[in-house]
DNA sequence: TGTCAACAAAATTTCGATATTGCGCGGAAT
DNA sequence: ATTCCGCGCAATATCGAAATTTTGTTGACA
């Protein structure tokens, strides 16, 4: 039996020094939260009883609440006073307003990007284009999964394209947009996968725009990038999708 | 998604609650805390000690720390983990982040309104406007102080001017970055006065363009109107205003 | 059969206390 | 005089339980 005292002991050692050394446990659990939804470890819709993360994450209420409440603050989860929280649920005209959110202000801040991007901007986006070109997108031959690697690296990439944007502002609500749209995208990929899709060539194409410094084809490469994702799960016609 | 709107009054009434009326203690203190911060009653820069808080709202450090946490997620707060809490303050830097932001953002949700905007918006938005020009801006004659009053009602001006933009997250994003401006606003009103300035005649230019249909226009009258207020107060050299 | 009230069980919210951590002061050693 | 170490105070983070509120069930009554 171990003791009660592990909870320390997945992270490190809590020697003093906070900036890098100590994660307070709110921030460990809210990470691990997060990335829990953002992996589809909890499925949207799911009622999150404080209760059950208690023990899931080995820490009182306080903490799990705390985590909650900044998950609801960003629209991952909703809080409903008195009714406790839930993995926020899927719907296919939520889908449809995230697209066009995304494929506006995406687009604004890749322009803004493109055009004050330096070299190192530019290297930068080659280098994330390139790890993953050559990261497999799914974990075995047959695609029943996507690779959770190939995931990361797709969002590097395109992190990459926005991170020359001068508006610290912009690009942060781009990026919000980007993990909100990560949820559906989960579910989208082995759903309603699209045959007739060249991933990986739509993110040459729109490497080598930006590259060029063309911005105005950039954004619409990037827009048509966004679209199809959401076409491929938009065809189904169910209004909920999950929970 | 978002849960920010209780912007639209202080209380919101779920029509099915039991008690009556029974908002929770959280949601109360941070709907007060919000409210103080825009208001100005506590300065951008000052500590947010969780034990004068407690005092102040009578309530545990619990609740206290919870509306913390979440104006930290908006930003209207800052958290350093195990330093606790101050409100955000201001710079210049930031005040032109933020002002590029809302012209483009804002712009785009103004386009967006405008053309979607049916009858009932645009007599909406003319009832707001004609509302605006019958509240006197400063309490007294002599310009010392805004009045609240004042401050309200231009907020709901130029929010009913969104108001038919058919993009839910667009629309909240735009609202959230009015909220961070409005900390500036405060400031820059008695400080940075531009006399030549005159406000109701930018607000009616911009109604007409908009009712006009004339979304192009009515986008570029927005970011004067907008960047002008940054002007005002930009024009000081200090890097930091207040904190 | 259907409605309603009371009661019991479960979940959420709130509290107050304890455990940790950060910070400054003072003293000792170099 | 300066640096370093340790003690103690102040503030934060975390806990666990009590207080409220919702939810589900049973049984009486029309």
């Amino acid at each position: 039996m171990v003791s009660s005292d592990e909870r320390t002991e997945p992270v490190q050692s809590a020697r003093h020094r906070s900036p890098l050394g100590a994660l307070t446990r709110a921030e460990q659990v809210y990470t691990q939260l997060r990335a829990d939804i953002l992996a589809g470890r909890l499925l949207p819709g799911t009622k999150l009883r404080s209760a059950e993360l208690t023990e899931r994450y080995d820490c009182s209420t306080s903490v799990v609440r705390e985590g909650l409440t900044r998950l609801a603050e960003q629209g991952l989860v909703q809080a409903e006073p008195q009714h406790g929280f839930h993995v926020t649920s899927l719907s296919v005209d939520d889908l449809e307003d995230l697209t066009t959110a995304r494929c506006e202000l995406e687009g604004l801040v890749l322009r803004m990007s493109i055009e004050h991007g330096d070299i190192a901007w530019e290297s930068s986006v080659v280098a994330a284009n390139h790890v993953l070109e050559r990261t497999p997108i799914y974990l075995d031959g047959d695609r029943a999964l996507m690779s959770e690697e190939w995931t990361r690296c797709h969002a590097r990439f395109h992190e990459a394209l926005l991170a020359a944007c001068p508006n610290q502002r912009l690009r942060t609500m781009a990026l919000s947009l980007r993990d909100a749209a990560e949820l559906y995208r989960r579910w989208s990929g082995p759903v309603g996968h699209d045959e007739a899709r060249d991933v990986p060539g739509e993110h040459r194409d729109l490497v080598d725009a930006a590259l060029r410094g063309d911005a105005t084809e950039a954004v619409r490469l990037l827009e048509e990038h966004l679209r199809r994702t959401t076409r491929a799960l938009g065809a189904r016609d169910r209004a909920d999708i999950t929970g």
